[in-house]
RNA sequence: GCGACCAUGGCGAAGUGGUUAACGCACCGGAUUGUGGCUCCGGCAUUCGUGGGUUCGAUUCCCACUGGUCGCCCCA
């Protein structure tokens, strides 16, 4: 086998994709329900708008994103996440001059360059909202409320939220220099990753996993000590809401997000999975410099991103039913030319009339095609054969049962909606 | 970028330094000529990831490479 996909990239097989089919189709029905309209932005961007709506010292723009030079000699990048693009495109596009508050979803491919491991792919899927101009942090619980919803009706067992806040940008300034005065004495003790965020990104240490760094960092001042009393007032009732909502969450003053843009709420969507890394289903938060970062207005937003390959495994996972229509209502078996000549016109009428239907196109004996029905699950065999042709009739048989009739050829539609239509 | 493990037919999976590389699933064909699901029979690897080496001889031993899986970093 000499071809194979890019490391990290997979082929969603015709199997698969009834998975994806019908995920994104709750995806769709959710976001109606609430209001929340698709749209589609290209899968690369030029690089600068990521690098400012991103963040520079974030790992994705350091080092994880698909980055090339096009024949214009022009530097894009194939989109790491999904918000940035849908910013760019309301700013583009003066969206903010629409009716606010604006509530967009998005559902595709985004690309970082990683190592491949479990539930983590270069190339992966998001299914992600963003809703902007509402300072109402009601709205930051809808979008949690959405995302919970939407996992629920996939019927993921045991997803958590876990919820923070990062405060404004000003709050965060005073907060890191307490936690780089903390984490200073400790400087040679950390991990050398944590030793290099020192500086520049210090809530980035918190989450780390290096255990003594851990152990340091439990001692570290909280980020909920510092807020003023506006933060503290949002999040509050950010935390009302979902409690009135009846949505599970904890907080955890430790969560940091790795993307630059948050402020106010940032929250993660935790599923009950094995894979420690993809156990995180899904991550958001609100993001208030975001829209003026990118040129527009000042304008305040909220969203989510999912990663759809994780919920998928966790689907697989908890062996999740999932509803998957593919019957087929009738394969048309021919005995001899003619009659196979004629099925040709019979399975255009068949079709025409909203029937999923089948034939052989292998040359098969009977007991073969008998056997083809059977193996794809046909409900109904119609039976032509150059004697029934002759008589304008054809054999009618339920492979369920078993049972098999002679109708007229001509009856065949209205014979088979009697049966089939329930 | 670092580490661990792995690499046999479409899939899953045994196996041995030496004439024909188990088995299961799937697929194809057959079991009296125009009828499925069960059963039975038959077919289905002439590079056992690639390239070197050791050896009289390697799929089986060694090395490199490539790829996969999982973990670290980080994230979805």
């Amino acid at each position: 086998m000499s071809y194979r996909v890019p490391r990290g990239t997979f082929d969603i097989l015709p199997e698969e994709v009834k998975i994806w089919h019908w995920v994104e189709k709750q995806a769709q029905e959710i976001c109606r329900r609430y209001q929340y309209q698709e749209i589609r932005t290209p899968m690369f961007e030029h690089t600068e708008l990521f690098v400012r709506g991103v963040g520079d010292t974030t790992d994705i723009v350091e080092k994880e994103m698909y980055t090339f030079n096009d024949r214009g000699n022009r530097s894009l990048t194939l989109r790491p996440e999904g918000t940035a693009g849908v910013v760019r495109a309301f700013v583009e596009h003066k969206m903010y001059a629409g009716p606010l508050p604006t509530k967009l979803y998005y559902f595709g491919p985004m690309f970082r360059y990683e190592r491949p491991q479990a539930g983590r792919y270069r190339q992966f899927h998001q299914f992600g909202i963003e809703t902007f101009g509402s300072q109402d942090p009601a709205i930051d619980a809808e979008v949690i409320a959405l995302g919970m919803q939407f996992l629920e009706s996939l019927g993921l067992k045991g997803v958590k939220v876990e919820i923070n806040t990062v405060a404004t940008p000003e709050i965060r300034a005073r907060y890191f220099d307490k936690l780089i005065e903390y984490f200073t004495p400790f400087k040679e003790e950390l991990a050398k990753d944590a030793q290099n965020r020192l500086y520049r990104n210090p809530m980035r240490i918190l989450d780390s996993k290096d255990p003594r760094t851990k152990e340091i960092a439990a001692g570290a001042p909280s980020i909920l000590d510092f807020l003023d009393e506006e933060c503290a007032g949002y999040f509050e009732k950010v935390k009302e809401y979902l409690d009135l909502l009846e949505i599970p969450y904890v907080v955890n003053d430790r969560l940091v997000r790795g993307l630059d843009y948050y402020t106010h709420t940032a929250f993660e969507f935790v599923a009950d999975l094995s894979g420690a890394q993809a156990s995180t289903v899904g991550g958001g938060g609100r993001y208030n410099g975001l829209v003026q970062e990118i040129g527009g207005p000042e304008m305040p937003g909220v969203g989510f991103g999912l990663g759809i390959d994780r919920i998928i495994l966790a689907l697989k996972e908890q062996k999740v039913d999932i509803p998957v229509q593919d019957q087929l209502d009738c394969y048309v078996v021919t005995i001899g030319d003619k009659a196979k000549l004629y099925s040709v016109k019979l399975l255009k009428t068949l079709r025409e009339a909203g029937f999923v239907c089948e034939r052989d196109y292998l040359d098969r004996k009977v007991k073969g095609q008998m056997k083809a029905a059977d193996r794809e699950k046909a409900r109904f065999v119609a039976i032509l054969g150059e004697e029934e042709l002759e008589q304008g009739n054809i054999n009618m048989k339920c492979l369920e049962t078993g049972e098999q009739e002679q109708i007229s050829l001509d009856a065949i539609v209205d014979y088979l909606s009697n049966k089939i239509q329930p």
